[in-house]
DNA sequence: ATACGTACCGACTAGGTGGTTTGTCAATAG
DNA sequence: CTATTGACAAACCACCTAGTCGGTACGTAT
């Protein structure tokens, strides 16, 4: 018995004790910004110190940057980029993806939006860093998206002059849209309102 | 001869300084967000001092309040609501705003987005204050859409069994989710590329 | 057993930031 | 001309916050 309190943290482990600092990261940025996130508060949460915070990052940014890398990438892996993979009906997986939303994640979804785009109108004009970390994540969704797209396009349930590629950029740009105003609002049926249209949008594309 | 220095600022005028910091302030804000905003730089910008800040707004918050009630809105009222209003065909009208957009007001809608909605993003799930004032703000914009839509569903572009209202939620979700696409991506191709998607959108209600 | 490097602690610092206060001068009323 | 109020100046304060630094304890190789 070398140590009274704090008894949980069994032993040393810096690879459990990085993790914890980014995901508490993240969320005080989910929640704050990055801007307003503070790294006090991430190390009350955490039951660190700025010892182990400074060891493991070497300043707010590179914490900052590792969450985008590292958190919130694969977040957007899960939630958008794996379920439209290996979908056999992929313009039915997308628009299920879409109609589902309001309710898989709910209520931080509609109280905080989405991480990703709330980091990209936060820090893109502000640190080139963020944004081209951003906008490399956004990329992926991007690439997931039109792959989709291309795909039913192939098997001819989407007009074969359609420009999945700018589709796919559309497709984003709303749904980001959409999570925005209903967070502005505050109201999930604000968000299923919207995710309506952009359904209808999908289903507008389909061959007749 | 009272004065030697700053000579150019010829009396007092409060009205006039008023608004001289709501000005700045309306910069910082667009620029750095509300919470980036510091007051010494926007008194920096006005050659102000906190005095004359502090006599004409109780805090922070009250200036960034007034920001939206007065400079935001009225910006919104002339780039979104004013065009709609009287126009013959409102369909095409709507259209056109939005398709103009990206030649408007470069370059700073893709460097810094758009401002109400960058406030939107910030402070809502921060400051109930802020998010009341900016959801009215998009309330008149969605009332003015939704007008548009309406007339043009009533003059017959536009199928009968379209649900005007939930169309013009969907049209500002989609455009602003397009400026901060193109804010993130710090391209003006994108916004194009992404309105284009908007407009087809819009075209795709028409009646034929 | 010893030595060394990694992981982490926690007090401290320097600079920034919103807000306060006291004072000064212009404008206007009487 | 005088008194009063509004408009602003400028120094000041209390607090916060990112970052630093010397120290300590664990883990492991030798």
């Amino acid at each position: 018995m070398q140590q009274a309190g704090s008894a949980a943290r069994v032993r040393r482990n810096p690879d459990q004790t990085r993790q914890r600092i980014l995901e508490a990261a993240f969320m005080e940025i989910y929640r704050n910004g990055f801007q307003g996130m503070r790294l006090d508060e991430v190390l009350a949460v955490t039951s660190l110190t700025k010892g182990a915070l400074y060891h493991h990052f070497p300043n707010k940014q590179a914490l900052g940057y590792a969450v985008v890398d590292e958190i919130i990438r694969q977040t957007v892996q899960a939630v958008w980029i794996q379920p439209l993979r290996g979908a056999e009906d992929s313009l039915q997986a997308l628009i299920d993806v879409i109609d589902q939303l309001p309710d898989n994640k709910p209520p931080e979804m509609i109280q905080y939006g989405c991480p990703l785009n709330n980091l990209a109108q936060e820090m893109s004009p502000l640190d080139e860093g963020f944004r081209q970390r951003v906008d490399s994540v956004f990329g992926e969704w991007h690439g997931a998206t039109q792959e989709a797209l291309e795909k039913a396009q192939a098997q001819g349930q989407i007009d074969a002059d359609c420009d999945c590629e700018e589709i796919a950029t559309f497709v984003m740009a709303a749904l980001e849209g959409c999570i925005g105003l209903a967070k502005s609002a505050q109201s999930k049926d604000r968000l299923h309102v919207c995710n309506r249209g952009l359904i209808q949008f999908l289903q507008s594309l389909k061959t007749r």
